[in-house]
DNA sequence: ACCTGAACACCGTTCAAGT
DNA sequence: ACCTGAACACCGTTCAAGT
């Protein structure tokens, strides 16, 4: 009579890491990295707040997970096939690209220690990439670093508009955009170059600004191995 | 007899914006993004927390105004006295230095919508070097992003270390960085520069590494200028 | 092995009330 | 004009207890 104990755990599967990861990048996505809670995240996934400790042992660890997992989406280019200016661009535009898609990132790594697998793969491919076009011991170092944070700079700029894009339709928000835009405007310099860029198209513009610094690098670079 | 209504308000003086904006930087500086709170924050200045709200409004106006207050500590660098090209190097070393002193504004950044007179008086000052360097119209705003999209990606670099040095004495963190250590050992390219860096002083590193980085830029920017 | 619920010590913010 | 205290709706995390 009592030989079901409690209800079967058939069609109820058991919640997994990978699955709880994969629905925080859903919610951080959608709405940033204030409004990721370990309660909403629960509620997501049908479970208790807290059963998610057990997968994830903390909110931290959980994000860095998370930020991980964006690395990942980093592709893979070969200098050997592409030459190693060609690698170096679509590696740096790719990072920046993934970056994008994802800008909670950038806040994350400045509020949790955030390192794994998929962000040293995509270091590791960096170091392959400018050690191809011919750089070694700290130069190599440099020269990474140089691609490698102009790519998180872009990032960050990008970063830093999301706060207003999460909550647009506020009216604190909107106060404080046009007060922004009241600022900038009492500048000589800066009501110049915003008169010239109103009605421009923006992806277009991110994209041009990305690509000129990007070849800047690249072109310093490119001088430093010639001067050799 | 009731002449004295309440207490006088002599030695105790009224709390001040600037006041509670000093406060929250040093209490920034100290405890990270995390360590702020308004509760805290009242405790150090003898008041309720609740009574920051009458003066800043809300958090992020308060955020907000500490990271203007960093970007105000950028100095002015005059390309017609030192040339362009040492004025460009001034001001991005300038506004590395500032934000690798207060690194919280990364986090910041990515987290509220900030923007204010020390960040436009800085960004306009960029424009007047790259406007005497001879940059014109679109390039004029790309030059300034390479340089400045730099400096900015060097201090969220910084900033990813924030939180390790924030509760470096736990025994989790401890952990994690072990484990961020092996992971990274993994990859044969990364062992290879990890044993080669071990032991070197880092302040040296990190300004060596952003120098390079800086003048690779400038090289690059000063062929585009030559191009023409 | 995996999950729940209650509980704890925190948060940001509002608002009526005080001086 | 400026400040307090209580209150509200949230947090992350621990832990005993359940299945």
């Amino acid at each position: 009579m009592n030989s079901v104990q409690y209800a079967v755990p058939m069609p109820r599967e058991t919640l997994t890491r990978e699955q709880i990861v994969q629905a925080a990048v859903t919610l951080l996505d959608e709405a940033g990295i204030d409004g990721l809670s370990m309660r909403k995240l629960g509620q997501r996934l049908g479970s208790a707040a807290t059963a998610m400790y057990w997968h994830v042992g903390s909110k931290e660890n959980l994000v860095s997970l998370a930020c991980d997992r964006v690395w990942s989406e980093v592709g893979a280019h070969d200098p050997a096939e592409l030459g190693w200016r060609e690698a170096a661009r679509r590696h740096a535009r790719d990072t920046y690209e993934t970056l994008r898609g994802h800008t909670w990132v950038i806040a994350a790594t400045g509020a949790y220690f955030v390192y794994g697998h998929g962000m040293a793969r995509v270091q590791d491919a960096s170091y392959a990439i400018y050690e191809a076009a011919g750089f070694t011991g700290w130069d190599l170092d440099w020269a990474v670093n140089a691609a490698s944070t102009f790519a998180g700079g872009a990032a960050l700029s990008d970063a830093s508009l999301d706060p207003v894009k999460q909550r647009g339709d506020t009216a604190a928000m909107r106060e404080a955009l046009a007060e922004a835009g009241e600022i900038a405007a009492s500048y000589p310099r800066l009501r110049a170059r915003l008169e010239q860029q109103a009605g421009v198209d923006e992806a277009v513009f991110v994209e041009e600004k990305f690509d000129f610094g990007l070849e800047i690098i690249l072109d310093g670079l490119e001088a430093r191995l010639r001067a050799r």
